[in-house]
DNA sequence: ATGTGC
């Protein structure tokens, strides 16, 4: 794949047919290794409706037709389609992170009480298991509507969470009738659960600040306890991806649509098809919320068991959605599959407090490596958009043949960190060797002017899905 | 990511 360096950070794709716009990424050439992750940002940019490039962030690789890391927007009103393989299987998978009243040093004598009490009342790993049972659809139907509005409705959370909640905690327009009986079926027993792969949730310590004003503003200070929880929609928005796939595979054809790959299956916005999945999309969106509100909730009920600490919600932001967004007053379709919203300073969906600063961009790392806080900037590019974690760079079959999961977990108990797994293989498929560096997709993304760094976080303690 | 694979 032939690129053209544009700036340090900024490489271009030319276009060519059927390639409808160039693709842009950003990143350094060493993040640069996977040829598969480029060829899909080529493959998106033949996309019906799409508008200004095919974005790849520093954390690119290879996914379901759209690359993880990928951002494509669409021209509404000019026939843009909508492609569920660009949000992904994890539908509003996202990040959630909590700030304590509480330093480092103070929680050392009691994190090994903490982490007990977070291993034994944390559902996780695959299948059913969660911390709300529901008493069935209607139930079901009304959390789909109002995400974690509902959970705080419902007693699960206070209204300030809500002011920090990406879409106040629910997104607009879910139609739980587009949702399938298989996908309601899988999502009434895992409501308030964190899933398996690379979900987690980790006691963490602000280990360096970068800007102690904005860092201020987001309630974070040096030595500072958080609580960081990545997690998603579970079965509900796979069985939900799954199901729309198929139904735009077949009808593309009626739509004169063609693509480079079935796994970019899409349909007009503007369409039966596609307002069905942007519909299902919204009710899982407002199911992951849910969910990690319910998971902060239990977070919060085991740090006041522990140690009496005050949890406040820092941020709630998903990398994993299609949103309809104006832009330079065009109404665009924007997928951000593997990407994170960043919204500069004084944007109007900000909340008052925050409106000075930019959101607040919340990047997980590998498990046992740093995670960081990062802020939407004024000139932000990729409509808004930044990277979402480390990236992976061997397959999960190829990461558990590296390292076995005890040795890992050793490794990690030798750290310091205290490790609550939900199987060894499961960990050792998350071995930190398996990813990118989180420093240089974060040097990257700073670098790119896609983000600025705020503060760098550090594990002192993980559940593991 | 996922009741992990057609």
């Amino acid at each position: 794949m032939e690129l053209v360096q544009e700036a340090p950070f900024r490489f271009r794709i030319e276009r060519r047919p059927p390639m409808r716009v160039p693709g842009v990424v950003f990143a350094s050439r060493d993040l640069i290794a996977e040829d598969q992750a480029l060829q899909q940002v080529v493959n998106v940019a033949t996309l019906p409706g799409i508008v200004e490039a095919s974005y790849g962030m520093p954390d690119l690789h290879w996914g379901y037709g759209f690359p993880i890391g990928g951002v494509a927007a669409t021209d509404v009103r000019a026939g843009g389609v909508v492609s569920p393989g660009g949000v992904g299987f994890d539908i509003s998978c996202g990040v959630r992170l909590l700030a304590a009243d509480l330093q480092r040093e103070e929680l050392a004598p009691r994190l090994t009480r903490l982490m007990d009490i977070l291993d034994a009342t944390i559902p996780r790993g695959a299948g059913p298991g969660g911390v709300w049972k529901l008493s069935g659809r209607a139930q079901l139907d009304e959390l789909l509507r109002k995400g974690a509005r509902y959970a705080v409705e419902q007693g699960h959370g206070v209204a300030r969470d809500l002011e920090r909640c990406e879409d106040q905690g629910a997104v607009a327009d879910a139609d739980p009738d587009q949702v399938g009986d298989r996908a309601i079926k899988r999502g009434l027993g895992q409501v308030g659960s964190l899933g398996s792969g690379n979900h987690f949730l980790e006691v963490q310590a602000v280990e360096q600040v970068y800007d102690e004003k904005v860092a201020a503003a987001f309630g974070l200070r040096l030595g500072q306890v958080c609580v960081m929880i990545h997690c998603g929609s579970r079965g509900l928005g796979h069985q939900i991806c799954t199901d729309h796939v198929r139904v735009m595979d077949k009808a593309m054809r009626r739509y004169g649509i063609s693509v480079p790959d079935r796994q970019l299956a899409c349909a007009p916005v503007e369409s039966p098809e596609g307002r069905a999945y942007l519909g299902a999309m919204a009710a899982a969106a407002n199911y992951s919320r849910a969910n990690r509100q319910l998971l902060a909730e239990a977070t919060r009920r085991a740090f006041q068991k522990v140690t009496g600490a005050r949890l406040d919600l820092v941020y709630d932001v998903s990398h994993n959605l299609a949103k309809l967004e104006r832009h330079d007053g065009r109404l665009l379709c924007v997928h951000r599959k593997g990407a994170t919203r960043a919204l500069p300073p004084h944007h109007p969906d900000l909340p008052p407090d925050l409106a000075p600063f930019g959101q607040p961009v919340l990047i997980p790392g590998t498990m046992g490596t740093a995670s960081y806080v990062l802020a939407g900037v004024p000139d932000g590019k990729a409509f808004h958009s930044t990277c979402h974690g480390a990236g992976r760079t061997q397959s999960r079959h190829q990461a558990a043949r590296m390292v076995s999961g005890r040795e890992l977990r050793d490794r990690l108990e030798a750290q310091g960190i205290a490790v609550r797994g939900s199987s060894l293989r499961g960990l050792s498929e998350e071995a930190p060797t398996a990813y990118k560096d989180i420093d240089a997709v974060i040097a990257a993304s700073t670098g790119a002017g896609l983000c600025r760094a705020v503060a760098r976080l550090v594990p002192l303690g993980v559940v593991k899905g």
